[in-house]
DNA sequence: TGTACATCAGTGAACGCGCGTTCACTGATGTAC
DNA sequence: TGTACATCAGTGAACGCGCGTTCACTGATGTAC
């Protein structure tokens, strides 16, 4: 094997950081991510997190922008139906993730031009698909909420995205 | 005037704490509530609290509890644009409101009875207006991620709930 | 009517916790001459 | 090829903070006889 006993080189430490937070946010939700703890895990000290963001917020907001772009990413080929399953998928199986790209700090985003930018592809990608821009809006909308009833368990455990979405509207 | 220098009687700290949860949620969402800053409106010690609540869960379960029911109650009454739209405003105008009724803590109701039959009976209301089952469903995510749409600032400003929710479908 | 006692809503000090952030620093890496 | 120096990613101790919760307590209210 070639790779060191040293666990980062040249910079990766700022991924190794983003991938601990992910896994606190997968765990645990927004409120679960820290500073500290991300930096625990990635083996190293508080301060070290420092030198890669400039405070929590730009942190979060990094992560923010990353999953938005495979969020993009992901959902861009398919057709409506299967587009609107996967985001009502995406969000069950990633409840932090969804929370954390949809939540408060989305207002923020002008303060985070590299998140300003990859939530603005993924959102006109969505606007994009459906016919008209009304119609786009209300089909996003719907994938939407159905996603945040399901995390909340507002719905009936025997309530299918998948009926839900094909069956004639 | 007959009110007496003492600020609460005969157990009415509960309602005062309430209220003064309120009020933070109304300032600064969910994470701006706390027990303490609660008793300190209330012009109260922080241990007083556990003299109403048995802890912070079961005072933020009381709030959603007492939410839920004049949710239930204003929407009632309408018809199902004018409901779809009043749900809207609703989270437009208290987003704390809306979102801790509509939080993690909502998975949580089991554990708080007062609550979980609050959300139930606005959930049934809810789902019974429209036609269908699948249908009631449908509207109510559609009016629902239109909320969080709007909430999270994810849409343009010019998006305007009246005319997505009156438009023909 | 008066006295003894239980109940109960509150107080105030203290606990341990984890957090974000700042500070002065160290030690390795790379560069200029 | 060797030496002086700047750069830079990290350390470790410390800051102040507000939190939820527990503890032993006080003082007022109501009740029994």
């Amino acid at each position: 094997m070639s790779t060191s006993a040293k666990p980062y080189h040249h910079g990766d430490l700022r991924a190794a950081l983003l991938d601990a937070a992910d896994s606190l946010l997968d765990a645990g939700g927004d409120g679960a991510v820290s500073l500290r703890e991300a930096a625990r895990i990635a083996g190293v000290s508080p301060t070290a997190a420092y030198r890669h963001f400039a405070d929590k917020e730009a942190l979060l907001a990094a992560l923010a922008a990353r999953h938005f772009a495979q969020f993009g990413a992901a959902l861009g080929a398919a057709g409506l139906d299967a587009q609107g399953i996967a985001y009502v998928r995406f969000a069950l199986a990633r409840p932090g993730r969804f929370r954390l790209m949809f939540g408060p700090l989305l207002s923020r985003a002008k303060a985070h031009p590299e998140l300003l930018a990859a939530s603005q592809a993924a959102f006109d990608a969505l606007t994009r698909i459906a016919g008209g821009r009304e119609a786009a809006i209300r089909a996003w909308a719907l994938v939407h909420g159905l996603s945040h009833l399901l995390l909340d368990g507002a719905l009936a455990d025997d309530v299918s995205p998948e009926d839900l979405l094909t069956s004639p509207c």
